[in-house]
Parts: C-alpha cells; sequence; structure tokens
DNA sequence: AGTAAAATCACCAATTCAGGTGATTGTCGG
DNA sequence: CCGACAATCACCTGAATTGGTGATTTTACT
C-alpha cells in the first residue's frame, strides 16, 4: 500500500515541491499545510503515515507540534526538516518524538529514502545531524568509561535475571536448564565481568549498562 | 584528494571484496587486515582517513581496536561494520569513539556513500541502528520514581559496601563489627527496600540511587 | 573437514547467605 | 523515667552460592 505522507511547512513554494516530490514517487500526500493550526484534525482526516514536518512555523512550532501529535497519534512517524542544526533544536526535536531529523540541503532522492525509511521503522538523519546525536549521547553518557563486554545471547539472558534478584533455580526454570548449568553460565559471567559475586556482577551489569 | 581507507575484517571473501569496492570508486584502500592484532603498526603504515571496522573478530574485539585507535589517532575516523544491531553493541562502540555503525546488509552503494559522509565528517548510519540510539537517547533523559525509603547511616554505609560486591566478613572488616552484626543490619535493608537478596537490593540501590 | 566457541549437564567441597530468635547498649523525645 | 529505635553481638539451620573438574552437543567459521 502507498505510504500517506502528510507536509507541515510554512513556505509554499517548498510545500508545493514537495507535495510533488511526494506523489510522483509512488507515495501519497494525503495533507499539506502551512501551519500547525487545527493540527488534530488535519491529521485526523489526513490520516498520515508519516508527517514531513518544518522546524520553523508561524504560530505553533514544529517542536511543539511533533508533542502534540505524538500524544494524541503516538504510531504517526514524524520527519522533522529544517536548515537548523543547533543542538537544543535536535535534541528538543528527538525528546518531543521524532523519528528523523534531515537538514533542507538534502537531496530530493535522499529525502524520499528518509521518509521511506521513516515509514519503515527506521530513524532517518543527516549525517551531520547523526554526528552530533552521537557527540551528546557521549556526552551524556561519559560518567563511566565503558569496558568492552562480549556476552554470549545466554549470558545476557541470565545477567538480566540475575540482576532481577533471581535464584540459580528460578533462573534454570526459567530458562528451561537445570541449575548446574546456570552455576556453569554465572561462572562464565563473572570471569568475563572479572567479578567474583552476584552483587559485584549486578552492579557492573546495571552501571555498564548490560542490561 | 583520494580518501584513504583501512579495513578490518575477519571474513577474507568480505575483505577482498570491500577492498575492490573502495579500490573503484575514487577512493584508495591502504591496508585490510583479518584482526587487530598489529594494530598500531598497520594504522602507522597505512595512514587511513576512515577505517572501516569489523565488530566480531578474532582476537582484540572492533570495538576495543576503536578504542586503541582513538587513543592514538583522534582523527581517524571510524565506521563500524556488523551484522549485529543489539542495543549494548552500538552504546559501546559510540562510547568508543565510533563515527558511525553500519549494518552488513547495507548496499555497496550505501556504504561507500557511508564512508564518504564519514569522512566529511558526519555519522553514517543504519536506520535502525539510528532509531536504536534515538530510543537510548531518549530513555536517558527518563528519571525513575523514587520511593521513600529511610535508610540509617549505618545501613547506608553497609548497603554501599554491598555495592561494592564486599561479602558479610569483609564489610565486618570494614566497619570493625562483627559479620553477625552486618547480618542483622542487611536484614534490616532488606525490609526496608521490600527486597529478599542481595542482588534485589544492589539493584534497587543503583537505580533508586541510593549509593 | 577440522577447530573454536557456546551451551548444556553432572558431581563435589567449602563458603556464604537469609531469616528466625534473643539480648545488650545508648540516645532521643515526651 | 519510659518507649522507640538504632546499633551491637550471638547462635542456629537450611538453602544458595562459588569455584573446580570433566564431558557432550551444537553451531559457526576457516
Amino acid at each position: 500500500m502507498e505510504i500517506k505522507v502528510a507536509i507541515f511547512e510554512d513556505n509554499k513554494k517548498l510545500r508545493e515541491s514537495l507535495k510533488e516530490l511526494i506523489n510522483t514517487a509512488g507515495m501519497v500526500c494525503t495533507g499539506a499545510f502551512p501551519d500547525a493550526a487545527n493540527l488534530i484534525r488535519n491529521i485526523t482526516f489526513s490520516m498520515p503515515d508519516v508527517v514531513l514536518m518544518d522546524i520553523h512555523m508561524p504560530g505553533i512550532s514544529g517542536i511543539e507540534a511533533v508533542q502534540i501529535i505524538k500524544e494524541k497519534f503516538p504510531a504517526v512517524r514524524i520527519l522533522m526538516q529544517t536548515v537548523f542544526e543547533d543542538d537544543d533544536k535536535i535534541f528538543a526535536a528527538i525528546c518531543a518524538g521524532a523519528s528523523g531529523y534531515m537538514l533542507k540541503k538534502t537531496t530530493p532522492q535522499k529525502m524520499l529514502e528518509a521518509v521511506e525509511e521513516t515509514y519503515q521503522g527506521g530513524a532517518a538523519m543527516s549525517p551531520s545531524v547523526a554526528g552530533k546525536v552521537l557527540q551528546m549521547f557521549r556526552s551524556q553518557s561519559s560518567i563511566a568509561k565503558h569496558e568492552f563486554i562480549q556476552l554470549s545471547e545466554r549470558e545476557k539472558e541470565i545477567l538480566g535475571l540475575l540482576v532481577n534478584g533471581k535464584s540459580y533455580k528460578a533462573i534454570a526454570a526459567a530458562c528451561f536448564i537445570s541449575a548446574d548449568t546456570v552455576s556453569t553460565h554465572v561462572r562464565h559471567i563473572y570471569e568475563k565481568l572479572h567479578v567474583h559475586s552476584k552483587s559485584e556482577a549486578v552492579a557492573k551489569a546495571i552501571k555498564q549498562k548490560l542490561v
């Protein structure tokens, strides 16, 4: 089925060409609006899968619009579109629930790909925006330096259950294996984490976000 | 000038085709290695602008390699390449200093674009990976509701030692009290936290920031 | 085809833990 | 002064944990 796209963009020329672009690419533009007035009604009527949202609009800003849309229509995926690449705007857009963030200088071809990817559940970002996100991400989590710890799937599963306070016996039951096997896995986990007790393992798992 | 690319990839076939791809796209592959042995030497000789790094390699893992490269050659930009899209691997790679993270199922064309974007200072990410990053990003800014837990000074002290993985005996020694007293305190802590094991207490202590 | 890692199970010893009971201080506020 | 509570210690029992050795099977990669 065709991807239904709604456009919010105050520049008329750009709005029209985006509409044109969408419609000639096997998708369908079910609405193109110059601002976020009557937002709920416009979304309800156009029933979009993906919203292309300009950050800078008269009246309600694109970021506020994202918050409102995400609250009322959580399933709708939103691709921000803007000329700005300030950290705070990017941050605000992501926290508001945007699924992607493209710069307007992006080529039409890439923009279409981005809409497609957004529809399919991915996050489309212009590389420079993505770079800023990684930067922010690192600065937020620079509290503990992360050793790289390679646990097998099973080990991660068991570590998760350990963190939840399960005993070997309970883990054995949950994983359909014997308590002896749990013990073996736990021993391997301890070796990889360089710890010698459950509490150390649990503490490390949480601090290093292994679970 | 041509972009110089070094490849780390344990699978020989893939390594050769990547090399081929790079060389036929106006870039130059200055090195292709099956593992991270002699990492420093190989980087020094190949002088790459961009490193294509497989996460899963025998010996030193790709993530450890990233840490080492970033430490010795901060200017080198690294594009991770892997079949895995586990949160923890992505997280570790980003924190280690990777500039991008592409899935191996990515088309050769997109892979070349990614190398190009990486070289130009952007961050190339497969959309599904980018989605996970946004997810992690949002979840980091969320705050856990905290119950009202009133621990005595001594209890907080002992809980802290528990979180650090100390045994009752070690705690007894550290606090100059008997192991039996530690046991009593721990019992009281469990009651106040509504838990029944060391691991649960440790997990709760960390999540509620009691320590 | 052959090696390496992961996952599985078993047996075993020594230690640790969880929770029950009971008791002695010291401190604080009413 | 008394009751409540924190802090201290002791003894006990059954269950859980840690860590060692050894082995089989499956899966993945070379």
